[in-house]
DNA sequence: GCCAACGTTGGC
DNA sequence: GCCAACGTTGGC
């Protein structure tokens, strides 16, 4: 199986919204290396960290599970979406999401500031300058890093 | 609100 | 296929 980050800006989409939710789908990424790896590497069972970003402070809120292989993302078709994309036909879906489930909410965040003071964690994807995909792979060991801080 | 770092678009 | 212009992300 595999671990996850997965980024989020609150005021859009927050982890309290999942817990009331419980289940949501991941949608709206557009982004062709995100969408690979999600219909790619991307399987049910698999963790995910849920990361709260463009918020003060911006981190890791708690833990989702994936629950679906990838499938097309209806937004694209939808011109009254705001994810419409007029290039993603019906017989041949440009972009795909998941479906994930609420597994825990932490006590208290895990800051970027937090998570750029570990020095195991320093290869993550999303500590590295530039990085701005909305779904970046966790490794098991800094998974276990960053689970045992919560 | 600024701006660095990318990704995408489209003319050529 | 190059690359300039433009758009987006997201921390600060």
């Amino acid at each position: 199986m595999n671990y996850w980050l997965m980024k989020s800006e609150p005021n859009a989409y927050s982890i309290d919204d999942l817990q009331k939710d419980q289940t949501t789908c991941w949608e709206g990424v557009r982004n062709y290396q995100v969408r690979n790896m999600m219909r790619d590497e991307m399987r049910a069972g698999d963790l995910a960290f849920f990361y709260h970003s463009n918020s003060q402070p911006p981190g890791i809120v708690g833990i989702m599970e994936i629950i679906s292989r990838a499938y097309p993302d209806p937004t694209a078709f939808n011109p009254e979406s705001k994810y419409y994309d007029p290039k993603s036909q019906k017989d041949k879906p440009r972009w795909v999401m998941v479906d994930v489930k609420f597994k825990q909410k932490f006590a208290s965040i895990i800051s970027l500031e937090q998570l750029r003071s570990i020095t195991d964690l320093n290869d993550m994807p999303l500590l590295r300058k530039g990085n701005r995909l909305s779904i970046t792979p966790v490794t098991a060991k800094q998974w276990h890093i960053i689970a045992s801080l919560s």
